[in-house]
RNA sequence: GCCCCCAUCGUCUAGCGGCCUAGGACACCGCCCUUUCAAGGCGGCGGCACGGGUUCGAAUCCCGUUGGGGGCACCA
């Protein structure tokens, strides 16, 4: 045992003891079987899909336990701190509706972010100096360095430990010196594992397990040398569970390896573990393999994607619901949010994203909302991403709603071209003036059509054109002109001998279409005629019969 | 190098000893519908990684191999 003046030197002499914080946090008055569950993103960069994947499961099994689900910042590495992360992350749980019961704005057991948590680590970390649990460690960066390629070399496991532990057992003359002449030092776990130990524990979704024992003493306190006193990720999580009462642990299966040792930490502060789950990783395809979503890689790994794309929140949370529980994936997607999420049906292999999945997905539960929800939904996501956009559909509702109508309104299979709100630009922008720039007659996307057959059949549409409610009336338009200008009445009459044709009454078509809509690609012409108003029409159709200037 | 996790169509999965000739969804292909597209309808392609066991019987249980993923930081 070391001498407690050491150490007690080394901590301001108001610390309070474990048992100010004990009171401070007493245990939370839940019913049984209640979970308090938390998130805890590093604000390091920009929020990862994984970390709302990860929190929406948190949220659900909290709240239908009855318990609650809290959000914690885990912002112990100052030097990595990245300027509006936080906002990003407010924003991104929002986005998808994702609420913390408890968190920095509100909560009895906070300070919720880990740098306003100084003197709680300290307070823990001087209890296990106090009684042996924990030591002094001045190694330096260099001579740790040192000891991993040596390690490498002879094969042996890396890390502090045994022999390679020089501080673990110095003795109390060599830590005065040290700290006589200023040195810098961490506090390391002195492990109570050996290696070749085994440890065992319980996973919920995973069932037993067992794992090499940790022997590792990892460093619990940053170096000395820093403003702040902050503890790494494994004392924070013993310590912060533990006093904010969190009894289940949800998180990526990348902590799996470390459990033996955060399973040690809580044994040595005296503290109950938290039950664990470890979820598998969302994954990436890539050329001969997969790999974890990257966010420093791919773009889509973001939570930004996602929302700047346009993505409906329902679409995205249900998606990953279905990742979460296959059995939800076969449930409408009403249902499937309203149904629990069961860690025990959660699966074990880290799946893939599959994008296309996710679109069609977002198509079909576009096409059930109706013409003003879609407008509500892309122009809160245009005020942010397109403001263009934004301003045209607050002076034109009106034309934006009978845009939407087309096809959708009335129908009992409703248009499915919007997978996004980014998507309406594209499909729908025609619609309105400020958005459409006037096709002339030697435009490619007219196809092969030679200028003065454009120009002519344009003609002749513009001066007889009538706004005729029938569709099959209004298309009447363009059959009758068809014939008159030696289109072949069908496609296949076109096939059966194309040399005997300028083309068929689909080129014809595709001619009005391209005018109008400036694309091969639209809704039902005639609706969308109607939508664009006779005046726009003969403008647009007018466009065809310029002549080069 | 050491440790851990995982393994059913291209993807997500159902399956938890006989109901499996392995089911569904997305993707892909074909046909139908059709003035284009998006849809929609119908059909098709396509899988238990491999090798040993256990058993009357294995996708399902056990062992090994291979493959994939992750961990071994004063990052989380």
């Amino acid at each position: 045992m070391p001498d407690r003046a050491i150490i007690d030197a080394l901590f301001p002499a108001d610390l309070p003891g474990p048992e100010h914080w004990e009171q401070r946090y007493p245990p939370r008055q839940l019913t049984a079987g209640a979970k308090v569950t938390r998130i805890a993103p590093s604000p390091t960069g920009l929020m990862h899909i994984g970390t709302i994947y990860v929190a929406m499961i948190d949220s659900d099994v909290a709240h239908r336990s009855g318990g609650r689900y809290l959000v914690r910042i885990e912002d112990t590495d100052q030097a990595r701190l990245v300027e509006g992360a936080l906002d990003q992350f407010g924003r991104a749980f929002s986005y998808f509706g994702i609420v913390a019961d408890e968190d920095d704005a509100d909560g009895e057991y906070g300070p919720y972010h880990q740098s306003a948590r100084e003197d709680i680590y300290l307070s823990y970390a001087r209890e296990l100096l106090r009684s042996g649990k924990a030591y002094l460690c001045f190694a330096t960066a260099e001579e740790l360095a040192d000891i991993r390629r040596r390690q490498q070399e002879a094969k042996t496991p890396t890390g502090y430990y045994g022999d390679w532990a020089v501080w673990r057992d110095a003795s109390d003359a060599d830590v005065r010196r040290k700290l006589d002449q200023g040195e810098p030092y961490v506090v390391r776990f002195s492990s109570p594992g050996r290696t070749g130990g085994r440890a065992g524990f319980a996973d919920v979704i995973r069932g037993q397990m067992s794992a090499e024992d940790n022997f590792n003493d990892v460093v619990i306190l940053k170096s000395s040398a820093n403003d702040l006193r902050l503890p790494t990720y494994h004392f924070a999580h013993a310590v912060d569970e533990h006093l904010m009462r969190v009894n289940l642990v949800i998180r990526a299966e990348e902590w799996l390896p470390s459990v033996p040792l955060h399973l040690q930490l809580f044994d040595a502060l005296g503290f109950e573990p938290p039950e664990f789950a470890h979820l598998a990783p969302l994954m990436k395809q890539i050329p001969g393999g997969k790999r974890k979503l990257s966010k420093r890689k791919d773009p889509e790994a973001s939570v930004d994607y996602y929302i700047e794309a346009g993505y409906p929140a329902e679409a995205v949370l249900y998606y990953l619901r279905g990742l979460a529980n296959g059995r939800l994936a076969e449930l409408p997607l009403a249902r499937a949010l309203a149904e629990p999420i069961r860690l025990e049906e959660c699966g074990t292999a880290g799946p893939l994203i599959d994008q296309a999945k996710l679109e069609d997905i977002s198509a079909d539960h576009i096409a059930t909302l109706s013409g003003e929800q879609i407008l509500a939904a892309i122009r809160a996501w245009a005020a942010e991403y397109d403001a263009e956009l934004a301003e045209i559909l607050t002076i034109e509702p009106e034309l934006a709603l009978a845009a939407l109508a087309v096809e959708r309104d009335g129908v009992g299979n409703p248009r499915k071209d919007l997978r996004k709100w980014s998507d309406f630009r594209n499909a729908y922008g025609f619609f309105f003036p400020a958005l459409f720039t006037l096709v002339g007659p030697r435009d490619d996307r007219l196809g092969k059509l030679p200028p003065e057959l454009v120009r002519a059949f344009a003609a002749d549409f513009a001066d007889g054109y009538q706004d005729l409610a029938d569709r099959q009336e209004w298309f009447g338009q363009i059959r009758d002109l068809a014939a008159k200008h030696g289109f072949a009445p069908s496609a296949r009459q076109y096939k059966a001998d194309p040399t005997a044709y300028p083309g068929s009454i689909n080129e014809a078509a595709q001619l009005i279409r391209v005018a109008l809509t400036g694309s091969a690609e639209s809704p039902d012409l005639a609706s969308v005629a109607h939508v664009l108003g006779r005046d726009e029409v003969l403008r647009r159709v007018k466009a065809l019969t310029a002549h080069d200037s």
